[in-house]
RNA sequence: GGCCCCAUGGUCAAGUGGUUAAGACAUCGCCCUUUCAAGGCGGUAACACGGGUUCGACUCCCGUUGGGGCCA
């Protein structure tokens, strides 16, 4: 007694959504926060929506997420079982308790006499809801419908009068006329319960003392309270947090790009930034102004007191920003292992080959994780440390290889750094400056045509630190490569005519 | 349609009757600089609307509008 529990219980219906994960994340951190238990469990009643796999999928982003909980599938727990689709007994159980209570009853109606019903309210303008006509049913009525051998679906009778008032820990008192909400159905006539019944009687079972769960829930909050009561079973806390809605305020669905947590790991983000990002969906921590936390700080300073009523629209743009945090902040030796993956896929080569190179991976990683901002971004920007250029970008030929005397000067430059003995950044910066300096030009003049022969790009890390990683040979290589490129395509002459340019003036 | 929830810049969001209405992302400008980033500095930008309550409302109450959800 007095252990707090909390639970998180998807439907597996596909991929876990930010919005899941982030309803699941508060209540692990409530629950690391006070020393409870997570519960995970897995709500595949209505088996038309369960997707092969689904569920073993979520575990699997919550585990990389670096979710784990204490009881659930794969792990186990007193409770269990933990897929609602083993705890059929349970519901049949407690429905005939209910049934035999008489805080239940059978209702015979057709679903073709239900939508006829509803479409009658409808046309008079009145709240489509249930009748009650099988609330009474006399004996003669139960044998008569048995007989022509109708199916029943399970109903909760539900009060007539008085107010079931919701103690939410996020929104404080919401009040529901129980006038209003009319006999619902607790058992399908398959056989199958209906979410709210399952839901009250696995949360009950298990124990669960708080019940945090998304704001679209809070409307059927006073049903559960209703069976709650009629079971005498010991109300739970609710905390209904605020949904996660799409850019145009919709709901989040497919049509609304990467949104599942799956879809952002195989972009390069990573567990600890798509965490961060989510908890702040909706939750400030007590010092407003701190927003870069890890889960130990998160779970050190998580309160249900401060998360917020208003629904969010999630923003990529900051989830991507805080990434980049993230990956700049990463010590090298643990960036490349999060690395290898993606240049395995952008044609690297293999994790052992990779592997193999960790000392000088460590080194670009130094260099690049400044400017990435993916994982993804990182194994792009990686490509021509591993080839050569096969093509130059065309604005830098333009700009870098169409200058006259552009040629000689690489060649230049490739003389002066085939002088050095001990490679490294210095003595590159060393040859180059001094060979800036005997020619008399900027800087600029010599660094971007040769950045452009040694990565094929116009952007990228600093120069010396680029040829400090490609090594001597690959740098004296590159340099000449360009020059017969340039000397192949006659761009210096090609150029030399146009009217504007400097050579032209010239002539 | 009925009921419920929500409403501070483009987005996240602090605020809990008296503030020059924080901060972050994005955006714009400047600095730094071999490019791009990163970083630094600065700028633009918000209390949905209308009534109350109060000496005083972003803050409390009511309504309107808008958005979302549940019911089927």
């Amino acid at each position: 007694m007095g252990e707090l529990r909390v639970r998180f219980a998807p439907s597996p219906t596909g991929y876990l959504h930010i919005g899941g994960a982030r309803t699941a994340l508060f209540n692990y951190l409530f629950a690391r926060h006070n020393g409870g238990k997570f519960i995970l469990r897995i709500e595949d009643t209505d088996t038309e929506r369960t997707i092969e796999d689904s569920a073993e999928k979520m575990m699997q982003s919550f585990r990389w997420l670096g979710l784990d909980w204490d009881e659930g599938p794969q792990v186990g727990g007193l409770a269990g079982p933990y897929y609602q689709s083993q705890r059929q007994e349970f519901y049949r159980k407690y429905a005939k308790i209910l049934l035999d209570k008489g805080y239940a009853y059978k209702c015979y109606c057709t679903p073709e006499e239900l939508e006829a019903e509803r479409e009658k309210a409808r046309a008079e303008k009145r709240p489509p809801r249930y009748s009650g006509r099988c609330r009474n049913l006399t004996p003669e009525d139960v044998e008569r419908f048995e007989s022509e051998g109708r199916k029943y679906a399970i109903r909760f009778r539900t009060p007539d009068s008085g107010v079931t008032v919701v103690h939410d820990l996020i929104h404080g008192e919401v009040a529901f006329k129980n006038e209003e909400i009319s006999d619902f159905v607790i058992m399908k006539s398959d056989g199958f319960p209906t979410y709210n019944f399952a839901c009250v009687i696995d949360d009950w079972l298990m124990g669960v003392t708080h019940v945090i769960r998304a704001d679209e829930h809070l409307s059927n909050t006073p049903k559960q309270m209703m069976i709650y009561r009629a079971l005498s079973a010991p109300m739970p806390k609710f905390a209904h947090v605020p949904m996660i809605l799409a850019p145009d305020r919709s709901k989040l669905s497919k049509r609304h790009g990467a949104q599942t947590v799956e879809e952002f790991r195989e972009k390069g983000y990573l567990p600890e930034a798509i965490l961060n990002y989510i908890a702040l969906l909706g939750w400030t921590p007590p010092d407003a102004t701190k927003e870069i936390l890890s889960l130990d700080e998160m779970i050190k300073e998580f309160d249900l007191s401060r998360v917020s009523s208003t629904p969010a629209i999630y923003d990529v743009q900051k989830l991507t920003w805080l990434n980049g945090q993230y990956i700049r902040q990463m010590e090298p030796r643990l960036l490349v292992q999060k690395y290898i993956p993606f240049a395995v896929s952008a044609g690297l080569g293999s994790r052992e080959e990779l592997l193999a190179k960790k000392d000088w991976l460590e080194k670009i990683m130094l260099v690049l994780r400044e400017r990435a901002k993916t994982l993804e971004e990182l194994a792009q920007a990686s490509i021509y440390f591993f080839k050569a250029p096969t093509e130059y970008d065309e604005k830098g030929v333009k700009k870098f290889f169409s200058k006259p005397g552009i040629s000689r000067l690489l060649k230049k430059g490739a003389q002066a750094v085939s002088a050095i003995e001990d490679w490294n950044v210095a003595s590159c910066e060393e040859a180059y400056r001094k060979l800036i300096d005997e020619e008399g030009i900027k800087g600029g003049d010599l660094i971007h045509p040769t950045r452009l022969a040694l990565t094929g790009r116009t952007v990228g890390p600093g120069l010396f630190e680029i040829m400090d990683i490609l090594g001597k040979e690959e740098t004296i290589a590159r340099l000449n490569s360009a020059v017969e490129f340039i000397e192949k395509h006659g761009l210096e002459q090609a150029f030399r005519g146009e009217p504007g340019t400097d050579a032209a003036k010239e002539g």
